[in-house]
RNA sequence: CGGGAUGUAGCGCAGCUUGGUAGCGCGCCUGCUUUGGGAGCAGGAUGCCGUAGGUUCGAAUCCUAUCAUCCCGACCA
């Protein structure tokens, strides 16, 4: 390619819309122009590397036996409302662009495809003999994100790899799961990242196991928890950890105590002088479930530690059953709007007990008229606890489960923090972090099989359902996350593996005839080589073609300039700045060399 | 969805407090000079001042509404 005829555009200034390095560089460098929130094009050097990525990941995904494929982003809502997803991903997340058709008929654009690869599942697969299968594709998605933001960190429509495999039992799923642990793993190696795998929740999709890939860096969007030894590391969302040993109560007989102006932790520890470990606080929240009713929960869990929302929502979740609901809508800390809407008299906030009377609930249309009362193992182990009395100024000390209130069911929502002790070995400390999100992994199971009724029959002649896993990469974040962790002052420094082009041939001065049938030589020669070049022939000065080559980050930079008189023409390693003086034949080889090919 | 902010030339911004017909830098076009780290000089083009109402003799500026974009939060009493 010639930039004297190319569409190549870099801007000076730093775009006011961009907040990351990687996402200002991105649009400086003419790689991408917003069209909209969340909306970006893909300009020929984008779509480059883009292509790459694409490139590299269906290698690592045809390597492993998977079948690469297109399903239609325009999906049908029946196929949703069978998984039963068309009302968490048009209401409650409401991440799903969902729309009537002229035909009256509702579809959806898809942010994910499940229900597609099982219904196609579904007419295919009939029998175990057919089994595994893996299919994979790489396309466009559509999500409706509250916030886009970050450039492609985060857009609402994003270049996404995803891959369904289908397996007659478990056993074979975590075959197939592991051979995508380590498809992932090199492709992330051959893009030249830095990345962690982690123990990850499972959202929204479903399922029971799952790892995602995160890269790490700063502007990460994840918190990361892991142990130096290397044998932990979880999203903070899933991560599980000892929290810090309590503090032994000072408080030894259980007696009401005067506490005023105590409606935090904080001013309570002050006045108490106690230690923070050894109060019960109690946390209400609401629930919002599919069927519209809504269930205020009442949290018991030590007043050092914070509630896990994620956590408490897959608890949420197992409990919807027992209010004849399928699923969460919403979860929140309820303002003071929204517990008008139900509070037949002022909350004691501040001073919640574990015992809060049901009587405070008001008989409101669609809420339940109990708490549901959870205590998280923190607090639940305490002894001789300070908590609150349901009376404003006043807390009670010296408390214990069975003797002054109820201990209500103990689960675990509690959210790690960094110092807690790792579960696999207490003399592992919690670090935390930075991580962008590539890649995520899922052992599905049966959730979308059987919903869809997408069954095979097995050796022994029985119906069952497809136990399947999913696999996606985001190919635009990974791109972007690429930037993210490898720029400088001067610009974006591409790994090799992706970079849009490997050299740049810079002519200083182009009406030097010298100077350019030099350029032209090796322009053609390098690229039949296999060394992928563009060559800078346009009308500027030498100082605006070595930013412009800094900045869009080509690994390798010929300047076909001074050193001529020798034969000569400089190659600048963009990563290190090194400059060498190599006879114009060389230099091909010169660079293969480099790039190890 | 809650909070905060911003919409003025292709990009980055000033002007708005105190209303009087729009400005700076970069970029773009022309010419000359320059030519290895975003050149210099001279000349030139470019705006429904986000949109719609209102106040006023007069609105980028004041008022109201609306749309868009960005940031923070959506997590505890």
């Amino acid at each position: 390619m010639r930039l004297s005829k190319s569409l190549f555009v870099t801007l000076r200034e730093e775009p006011a819309e961009a907040e990351i390095p990687s996402h200002k560089l991105l649009l400086r460098a003419g790689y991408i122009r917003r069209i909209g929130s969340g909306l970006y094009a893909y300009l020929p050097l984008m779509w480059r590397v883009l292509t790459k990525v694409r490139q590299i990941v269906k290698e690592e995904m045809d390597a492993t036996g998977a079948q690469e494929c297109l399903l239609p982003q325009l999906q049908p809502a029946e196929l949703w409302q069978q998984s039963g997803r068309w009302d968490t991903y048009t209401q409650s997340e409401g991440i799903m662009f969902a729309f009537t058709d002229r035909q009256k008929r509702e579809v959806a654009l898809g942010p994910t495809h499940e229900e597609v690869v099982t219904a196609v599942a579904r007419d295919l697969i009939k029998s175990y003999r057919q089994l595994p299968q893996h299919l994979y594709q790489i396309q466009s998605k559509f999500r409706d994100e509250i916030r886009p933001r970050f450039g492609l960190m985060r857009g609402r429509e994003f270049i996404m790899k995803d891959g369904y495999s289908f397996h007659a039992d478990t056993e074979s799923l975590k075959v197939t799961y592991d051979e995508m642990h380590h498809a992932y793993s090199r492709m992330l190696t051959r893009c030249g990242l830095k990345f962690r795998a982690v123990d990850a929740d499972s959202g929204a999709i479903g399922g029971s196991g799952s790892q995602e890939f995160m890269v790490l860096a700063d502007a990460g969007e994840d918190d990361v928890m892991y142990t130096a030894d290397g044998k932990y590391a979880a999203n903070v969302e899933k991560a599980v950890s000892l929290a810090p040993e309590a503090v032994a109560s000072t408080f030894t007989s259980c007696e009401m105590k005067e506490t005023p102006n105590t409606n935090s932790i904080k001013k309570l520890v002050k006045f108490l002088e106690c230690d923070p470990t050894s109060i019960v606080k109690n946390v209400l929240q609401q629930v919002v479930y599919d069927n519209g009713l809504t269930v205020l929960v009442l949290i018991s869990i030590r007043s050092d530690r914070d509630v896990n929302q994620v956590k408490l929502t897959n608890e949420l979740s197992k409990l919807a059953a027992n209010y004849g609901a399928k699923t969460v809508i919403a979860l929140e800390v309820p303002d003071g709007t929204a517990i008008e809407k139900w509070a037949a008299k002022p909350l004691p906030l501040g001073y919640i007990a574990p015992d809060l009377g049901d009587e405070y609930i008001g008989a409101t249309p669609n809420v339940h008229p109990k708490f549901l009362r959870l205590v998280d193992p923190t607090a639940a182990s305490l002894t001789n606890f300070i908590t609150g009395t349901n009376e404003a100024e006043q807390h009670i000390v010296g408390a214990n489960w069975s003797t002054n209130f109820a201990l209500p069911p103990i689960v675990d929502i509690q959210k790690a923090q960094v110092g807690d002790r790792a579960i696999h070995d207490p003399s592992q400390l919690i670090e935390t972090a930075r991580g962008i999100e590539v890649g995520h992994i899922f052992q599905l199971g049966t959730k979308y099989s059987a919903a869809m009724g997408a069954t095979f029959t097995n050796e022994q002649g029985e119906e069952q359902p497809l136990v399947m896993g999913c696999y996606g990469v985001g190919v635009s974040r990974l791109a972007q996350a690429a930037v993210e962790q490898s720029y400088d002052k001067d610009g974006i420094i591409w790994p090799v593996a992706i970079a849009p082009y490997h050299a740049i041939i810079c002519v200083p001065n182009i009406s030097d005839p010298q100077q350019m049938e030099v350029a032209e030589r090796l322009y053609t020669e390098l690229n039949q080589m296999g060394i992928e070049t563009i060559l800078d022939d346009r009308d500027e000065r030498a100082g605006v073609k070595f930013k412009d080559a800094d900045l869009i980050g080509i690994p390798f930079r010929i300047v076909t300039g001074r050193s001529l008189k020798d034969g000569k023409v400089e190659v600048v390693q963009r990563a290190t700045k090194q400059s060498e003086d190599i006879a114009v034949g060389d230099v091909g080889a010169k660079i293969r060399e480099w790039m190890g090919i």
